[in-house]
RNA sequence: GCGUCGGUGGCAGAGUGGUCAAAUGCAUCGGACUGUAAAUCCGACGACCGAUGGUCUACGGGGGUUCAAAUCCCUCCCGGCGCACCA
């Protein structure tokens, strides 16, 4: 069916073994798999990805590498864009219900996804298929006979389904769907494995249930390990801990250099392609700091090039740890003896005036030019100066 | 539909007539220190001003009681749970 490219399926026992293993959490059936990877057979790997939010994250990337991984063995590359689902809903993630997303909103998503996949897969061999152009079809009744693969109690005994069921509070039967869905795709798209984050693990197996309950043959599943965000918790667009792998150079760079020092060898493992033994030497230097810029290095290097990684490197360096005023720092022009606070409010550095004062008070505000600190909350801007506001924020004011 | 519990700052969650711009935790921000924007410690965390004080806005919306309300009453909106409906 999707038998479009000609390139031959590479079976490097190697390969195969670091696809197997590699940021890997589980695999159902192991066994199955790897037999069919060695098979020589071009399988079909789906992947369905549901356009919630706009960005790509790079805990949301690994298993976009993943299934590179599969791509280079010569693999048929499914991806699913999940613009149906997404207007359902997936629980997977969610202790709460979820609410519905309009199409408008997921077509703005949907805006710029390829082009950050594209950063990460081969395009031109990834085979991209819409689901709603087969959800939004079904009958009730075909519905009905979907929903006929699963039992009550295998759906409720779901674990975040079971923890909201105790704790009395309501699952809608509409969150019942999605795993059904989810599995109607790889029905559809005769999935020979898909892949998905370790939290999709039900949704995965549904597609087991399904398959089997139509006679077909069961997809073997692979999930990845969940990458956490800077701050050690979950890595969530909602909580502000995320690195998008669209964020510029001198962001990323500067994100990465913000994870806890705990969090390296996942974030070396789980982000880098570099191999285990020299991410054990890296990491057993006990030198927290260069293993993270190191790790900045090559994430930057990934998701946009190695000059841009030397240069992201030079900027952090300079500006944090030599203290030096960035080059490309924010000028502005303003009257002369206006207020400085309101200087800053109108540039939207800072939020209010009182923030001003609490930062004057602080000792947030550093005229860079004299080396000194800003704590007259009613500053005047007679003079052109160059200023840091808190750790990153510098601006230079020219006057008229 | 009936009953009942609830709706508090970014989130979680106290407070049930004055001492509440609202405890505490998380997140966030500033400073010190450092090895980095890590860790730790200290501090801040509604806005505005003639500023060790004052004013305004805020505890789902509206109205009321009171010298005084996040706290009491009425009403509306929203949510949970139970019951009823399904028999």
């Amino acid at each position: 069916m999707f038998r479009i490219f000609s390139q031959k399926i590479d079976t490097n026992p190697k390969k195969i073994q670091k696809i197997l293993e590699r940021g890997v959490e589980d695999i159902f059936v192991k066994e199955s798999l790897e037999k069919k990877l060695k098979s020589g057979r071009r399988l079909n790997i789906k992947l369905g990805f549901d356009p919630t939010g706009p960005n790509i994250h790079i805990g949301r990337a690994i298993v976009l590498r993943k299934l590179k991984a599969f791509q280079d063995l010569g693999h048929n590359i499914i991806f699913i864009v999940g613009d149906f689902t997404a207007q359902i809903g997936d629980p997977s993630d969610k202790l709460e219900k979820r609410p519905f997303l309009s199409s408008e909103k997921i077509a703005e998503n949907l805006k710029n996804y390829k082009e950050q996949l594209g950063k990460i897969l081969d395009l031109s061999k990834v085979k991209f298929l819409y689901n709603s152009s087969w959800l939004s079809n079904l009958t009730l009744k075909e519905t009905a006979e979907l929903a006929e693969s699963f039992t009550v109690g295998q759906m409720a005994n779901r674990r975040n389904f079971k923890e909201r069921i105790d704790r009395g509070e309501e699952v809608s039967l509409r969150e019942f769907l999605y795993p059904l869905m989810q599995g109607y795709d790889s029905l559809k798209v005769e999935a020979d494995v898909e892949l998905g984050g370790f939290d999709q693990l039900f949704n995965l197996k549904a597609g087991r249930i399904v398959q089997k309950h139509f006679g077909k043959k069961e997809q073997d599943i692979l999930t990845t390990k969940m990458l956490e965000g800077t701050d050690g918790r979950k890595m969530s667009t909602s909580w502000g801990n995320v690195i998008n792998i669209i964020d510029s150079p001198k962001e990323m760079y500067g994100k990465v250099m913000s994870i806890k020092d705990e969090l390296l060898p996942q974030y070396f493992i789980l982000c880098t392609d570099l191999e285990k033994l020299e991410i054990d030497s890296i990491l057993s230097g006990n030198d927290p700091r260069s293993a993270k810029m190191r790790l900045a290095k090559e994430i930057v290097s990934i998701y946009h090039n190695s000059a841009a990684a030397r240069e992201a490197e030079e900027g952090f360096v300079n500006t944090f740890s030599k203290k030096e005023i960035p080059e490309d720092i924010k000028v502005v022009t303003v009257e002369k003896n206006r207020l400085l606070s309101d200087v800053l409010v109108d540039e939207k550095i800072l939020s209010s005036k009182t923030e001003f004062k609490r930062f004057a008070e602080e000792g947030g505000i550093h005229n860079l030019g004299s080396d000194s600190k800003i704590t007259d909350f009613k500053y005047l801007v007679s003079e052109p100066i160059k200023i840091r506001i808190g750790k990153k924020n510098f601006l230079e004011i020219k006057v008229i």
